[in-house]
Formats: C-alpha cells, sequence, structure tokens
DNA sequence: GGATAGTTGTAGACAGCGTCAACATCAACG
DNA sequence: CGTTGATGTTGACGCTGTCTACAACTATCC
C-alpha cells in the first residue's frame, strides 16, 4: 500500500482515525499497533514512522478526544442566567458520557501516559476543566478566596458527575436491586443533589456546615 | 519445585497472594501469569491447574479486595450517632482509597470481567455497597419510599465519593492551577458539600429544589 | 545531470504474553 | 496390580510492541 494515494492523504491522520474507531468499537485494550496497520493495510511498521510508540498514538487520541469533549461542552446554548447555563454544562458531561462511553473512559478511568512526555494532551484536559471552572469564577468576585471558593465547587460537580458517569457505565447497579424508581431517575436526583451542595457557604469551617442533626424520622 | 513443600501448602492461595503483591505493586496491567509463575518458581502453566484464566484469577482477587475493603469499612468504631457513623465511613472510603490506590484501582477502575461468569464477586462487591445502603436505611423509616430515598443518597454518596477518589489518584489535579489551599481541604469540603446535599426533601420533584437564584455576587 | 541526504515505507527478528495440547508424576481406590 | 484423577512440566502457536536493517522516493547542492 506504498504506492501513490491521494495527494491529500495522510497515513499520520489516517492512523488516528482509525485507531479511534477502534477505540470506540471495542475499548482501548483492544487497540493494538499492528490492528491499525492491518486496518490500512500498510506495514506493520509504518505506523511508528508517524508515532513514536502505542503511548504516543493513545496520547494523541485523548488529547483529541479532550479537544471534542470540550467543544461538546462550550457549544451549548447559552440563556445568559448562569445557574441554567451550568447545569446545562453538566447535562452535556453526563451525555457525552453516556454516548460515547469508550471514549469517556479513554480520558477519565485509563492510566496516563507519563504527563511529562505529553503536554500538548495534558493542556486540552486543563482547557475542559476550566470551561466549567471558569463558569463558576463568572457567578463570583474577583477576590482570591472567590476564586478558590469557585475552585472547590468545581472539583465538587467534576467528582460528583465523573464518579455517577463511571459507575453508571460499570454495568454494576443492575446487581444492586435498588428501589424501584430510583435506577432510573439517577441523573436528576444527582443534578439536584448538586445544585444543593453549591450553597455551602463561603469560607465557613467544614465543621460548622454540618446540618442540624434531624431527628431519626423511623417509624 | 514440583517435589514437596510445606505441607500445609496451597499452590493456589499463593498464587493469589503473588499476584496481589505485583498489583498493589506495579498495577494490575503489569500482571501476568508468567510473572506469577516465576515468583513461585514453578512452570509458567501451574497456575492453570487453579484458575481457568487471567480473568478468573483476577476476579478471585477482585473478590478478595472486596472483602477487606468491606471489612474496612464495617469495622469503624460506632459512635451511637447514625450521621457521624455515616460519616465517618465516608472517610474510610477515602482512606482505603489513599491508602491502597492500586486496589482501589482494580476494583472501581478495572473493566470487570463478563459478570455472570464471577458471582462471587458480584455478591461481594454488592455486600460492601450495602454496607453504605443500610446504614442510611437505617436512619429512615421502613416504607418503600423512604428506602427509594436511601437508595438514592446511598448512589450520590458512592458517587461523589468515588469521583474524588479517581481524580485524586489520576494525578491531575498538579496541572489544573487550583487556587491556593483549594487542593489541600478537597476532602473536607467534599464531605460538607455531600452532609448539605442529602437533605435534598424527600419526594420532591427535583425542579422544585433549585435553590433561589443568588443573584450574582461579583463586582 | 548527478551525487547526496532525509523522509517514509517495508521486512525480518526478538522477547514477552495468554493459552492449548501432550506428557509425567503421584495418591487414592477398585 | 491397574486405573483414574489431580497436579505439575514442556513445548508450541499466534498475538503483541518494538528494534534493526534495508529500499524507495524527494529535495537539495555541486
Amino acid at each position: 500500500m506504498a504506492p501513490s494515494r491521494d495527494p491529500a492523504f495522510s497515513l499520520k491522520e489516517a492512523c488516528v482515525q482509525a485507531a479511534r474507531e477502534v477505540i470506540a468499537e471495542h475499548g482501548v485494550e483492544s487497540l493494538s499497533m499492528r490492528d491499525v496497520a492491518r486496518k490500512l493495510e500498510i506495514s506493520h511498521q509504518a505506523p511508528y514512522r508517524h508515532f513514536e510508540s502505542r503511548d504516543h498514538l493513545l496520547a494523541e487520541i485523548m488529547r483529541r478526544c479532550f479537544a471534542d469533549f470540550a467543544q461538546d461542552l462550550d457549544k451549548r446554548p447559552r440563556t445568559g442566567n448562569p445557574e441554567a447555563d451550568l447545569e446545562a454544562m453538566g447535562q452535556a458531561y453526563l451525555n457525552y458520557a453516556r454516548q460515547k462511553p469508550l471514549e469517556y473512559r479513554l480520558m477519565f478511568g485509563t492510566p496516563w501516559p507519563e504527563p511529562a512526555q505529553h503536554p500538548a494532551l495534558v493542556q486540552h484536559a486543563v482547557h475542559a476543566f476550566n470551561l466549567l471552572r471558569d463558569s463558576l469564577r463568572a457567578m463570583r468576585g474577583n477576590r482570591s478566596e472567590q476564586h478558590a471558593q469557585a475552585d472547590r465547587q468545581a472539583m465538587f460537580i467534576w467528582s460528583a458527575l465523573h464518579g455517577m458517569a463511571s459507575i453508571t457505565q460499570a454495568n454494576v447497579m443492575q446487581h444492586l436491586n435498588l428501589a424501584a424508581g430510583v435506577e432510573h431517575t439517577l441523573p436528576e436526583d444527582m443534578m439536584a443533589r448538586i445544585r444543593l451542595a453549591l450553597s455551602l457557604p463561603e469560607g465557613a469551617s467544614p465543621a460548622a456546615t454540618r446540618p442540624k442533626p434531624r431527628r431519626n424520622t423511623r417509624r
């Protein structure tokens, strides 16, 4: 397959595309360099002319996934209401995880290659995070304690969403015998609880925020 | 290494131990059957007399990890105050994830083998989840809506804790340029927010729980 | 034009992996 | 004693990532 192809053809680009298809279909662990080569009908060594190693190919794919992911989060329609826009971002997050489960797992569930060797990957991942953080910061003042509070909120939101997304994908929920209706309404319930959790008083010592110990309402 | 050993020696047990050590040290992806065999100075096929496949060995290890994990959650001292006990369970969860990161990742971050083939694994995992769920149910009535509400709380707590644990382990936080002090106080902040989120009014439609739109406090 | 160097592809080899099949050893039991 | 089942060993197969050596094409300089 060496001899002439489309002049505007880039083997590097083709490798990325072929590899992304494999990952989106069968997951990252079943991606092999030789698979990619076979798919493109080139020799098993050809991809190495464009990627130092499997990890480098993987890093490039992760980078693009983060770029797509960030675009997905960012392209949602804006209402002008910061709370509503934030909520929409949360929905977009969960939608992405639901619609591209294997790519989501690649980005957030696979051990990363050495970050120092893949700065572009780190940069794109941080950019996606900043979409969330900046939304929260924009809802607040510019003082440093305000920024810190926004960052705490961002980490909380990300944790809750990521936790739910990865638990949902693990296909374990069906074994938990959850009470009727719980599984189905989980996303809304999560979002409602996240809204509640965002109202943590600023600068308060965590211990001071324990809600009044509602007496056990059993019976 | 075939000839006599300790009479009370079980090669199956030794395989599990050796494999757990490899995983705890270098992670599940660098565990190979041949590695286990080399460690025990037996032939590369001997472990297959006790485990059908690598997946079966892995499932057995995951099962034991869940058992240890559940014991860890359960052995914490009880104060008699349900809220405080629940909080202690959350702490125990995060402690386990911090102290045995690679085992935690094996349980919660690695694609599971086909559950139907490993019922004991599923059973132990569900048992660990039930420790959390039953604690929450015990704080409530026995009516079915109370159970459902407890399950929703359990899923939320698990999501938030798991999200935070896995993000923490991803070694990505250091690249996020979080405001000073945020990273350090994250666990307490998360626990405080979880407490807040648990007070979601029962049976309320999610839409009704949106907090009053605090006016943008920027200035 | 023709030598030269760099880029991009191929071909072959190597060690490591999971696993299958064949064989050896040994204990228990008829 | 002979047979059977469990447990171990050895060797092979096809797969993997990656190293090395080689071929072909392209661009550049004398």
